[in-house]
DNA sequence: CTGAAAGCGCTTACAG
DNA sequence: CTGAAAGCGCTTACAG
């Protein structure tokens, strides 16, 4: 029996209210050229009325294309192999959503490399990409790739460390700002009254607007807001080998020892690689991440506390995220924070990233 | 231009291939009957042959019935809010599967009525489910149940709490030994030498096979295992309501003093009503789940630490794991235990469930 | 037990 | 600027 018109779906019910063909109502509804304006607002007009919601299964059967998603992220290094959590994350839910016809293709930069980081931008080929996951450790560098993201519409979404003001799909990652400030909410139980407390930021690159520099400030704030006489010293050091960041360690604990340590980031491996050499009494040593290296120094006792987010979840989150965005024009929460995980060396068998 | 046959994709490749049509092929595929066991073998031969993986597209445009995954979970009761979070979690699952054609059915059942199970599961109709996500709370009528579910061949997942030696499809929620475990791993900080300990179940169903007797154990073993001598007290509370539990709680504390209390379950806020009405001295006060009631206590002090292990995830990851098996006949890992959340007043406002 | 045909709701050339 | 038709890879009656 022949469908009553009225009992048409999608396109062609569409095309039938406009009195045009079906090939015109998807010209529309992909924005494609070619279409006059008065059909094209008419058909709109309909799309909304009708709150038409395309059959995806049917558009992913008729059109053959697969859907690119690019992950510029840094590589494994050497020195760390914290990268490795959140590659694991975007490697499970790339498996999750390839039936759906998406390819993930990485990118991987040298985490302290800006010139390794623009030439895997360089390699994108954002005509053949229909979304970007990325963690912009390079400001300025970021800012220019998501500038031409933007012109080509092309969504992406932020993971480990964001830059505000862009206008990203959405963030998965720490709150900088209260993971330093919860630091130093651990911090206060751990040094008495006066004693000092010293900072340190391992990075090439080290700025106010910088990632360090947020945890830093909330570190400091949690200290004037609850009045802690404790001083703090800070230092920062631009060479992430051992050799350097050893030397300018030796140079200020010696002139000033302190009670504790506060290191912005995964690099309190190598702070600890230098206090287990020294045989002066220990300082309290917090640091970040659930990375091999520091485990070992957090069993051994030589750190005392890592604060650790979920790198694993970042990766498989910002994915998905991406991917409910461009395949069902689903958005979220822009700013997704991680918990933020306190891991002891008690505790730390049992973490999951 | 024709294509070459031998490019033909799908269906019709394996049709062309054992010389049958499209139809004979979909009915092998789908296991319906009505086809000679020569032409079924082989046809299954070649799908073998082939590595044949059906387009999920296709299928879900040409057959229009909804896949139907039904929720057999507690609902929120006064005494407790613990099962917002698994629903929550569940519900999420749902709104990002929905576009595939997945309904979701909750069926939820009074968390202490073995009736209202029985209620909830005889509204389940069989032949209109094509997956079951399940927190067998009761035993022995989930192991009925769960007959019912393997005849049809229906896939399920248990959240919360397994029931071993079932074939079910993964089991996401607490390790329930581990956590006991640990839970007396935090104990051997908090009281002293010789100190005695006190166990309560509070359930109306306890008995060996019970989840609560498998945290208890968990607890009792770490105990054994690393020789402490804190003598262990131990109490079975069946009847939940406050009237009974606080009775029973007199009782035995005006004989016996204790140091410690572990409470095996999120009931603990109604072990901690009672605590904060006497004025002895407080004994320290361990139990499970990030409930609203609890969480009151944590913050007054008269609860210590609260086990918590990611009530909302485990409804998310369930209703993902049917799903991807449903759909894509994707198997993850079968036990997928949720890390163990140590949560106190400090850091309970970070907590994300 | 098996086949031939229609159709699911889109996209993609191609023709005008 | 627009339309008509073929086709994506399945499932679903229906016919025999």
């Amino acid at each position: 029996m022949a469908r009553k018109d009225s009992e048409l779906t999608g396109v062609k019910e569409i095309a039938r209210r406009a009195n045009v063909s079906i090939g015109t109502v998807d010209r529309v509804i992909h924005n494609r050229k070619g279409v006059s304006k008065k059909t094209k607002d008419k058909i709109n007009a309909i799309i909304k009325e009708l709150d038409y919601q395309p059959n995806i299964f049917a558009r992913r059967l008729a059109s053959k294309k697969q859907l690119v998603f690019a992950i510029l992220i840094p590589k494994v290094s050497q020195e760390t192999n914290y990268w490795e959590a959140p590659l694991l994350g975007i490697e499970q839910a790339g498996a999750e959503i390839s039936p759906y016809g998406i390819t993930v293709q990485p990118y991987l930069y040298e985490v302290n490399d800006k010139k390794s980081f623009l030439e895997q931008v360089a390699r994108i080929d954002l005509d053949q990409v229909q979304g970007v996951l990325l963690a912009p450790s390079f400001i300025e560098e970021s800012a220019h790739f998501i500038k031409a993201l933007e012109s080509k519409k092309i969504p992406y979404v932020f993971i480990n460390s964001d830059i505000p003001g862009y206008n990203s799909l959405s963030y998965f990652g720490p709150d900088l700002y209260q993971s330093g400030y919860l630091s130093a909410h651990l911090m206060k139980y751990l040094v008495k009254r006066k004693e000092k407390v010293l900072i340190i930021n391992i990075s090439q690159e080290i700025d106010d607007q910088h990632h360090l520099s947020r945890k830093e400030q909330g570190f400091r704030n949690y200290f004037k807001d609850h009045k802690i006489e404790s001083p703090i010293l800070k230092i920062d050091i631009q060479q992430t080998d051992y050799a350097h960041v050893s030397k300018a360690l030796g140079q200020i604990l010696r002139k000033e020892p302190v009670a504790a340590i506060f290191v912005t980031n995964s690099r309190v491996s190598t702070v600890a690689k230098y206090l287990k050499k020294t045989k002066d009494t220990q300082p309290i040593l917090i640091g970040f991440d659930y990375t091999k290296e520091n485990l070992v120094f957090l069993k051994e006792g030589i750190i005392d506390f890592l604060i650790c987010q979920k790198p694993r979840e970042q990766g498989y989150k910002g994915l998905m995220a991406l991917y409910q965005f461009v395949l069902h024009s689903r958005t979220g929460e822009k700013n997704n924070f991680m918990p933020i995980d306190i891991i002891t060396s008690e505790n730390c068998d049992f973490y999951i990233n």
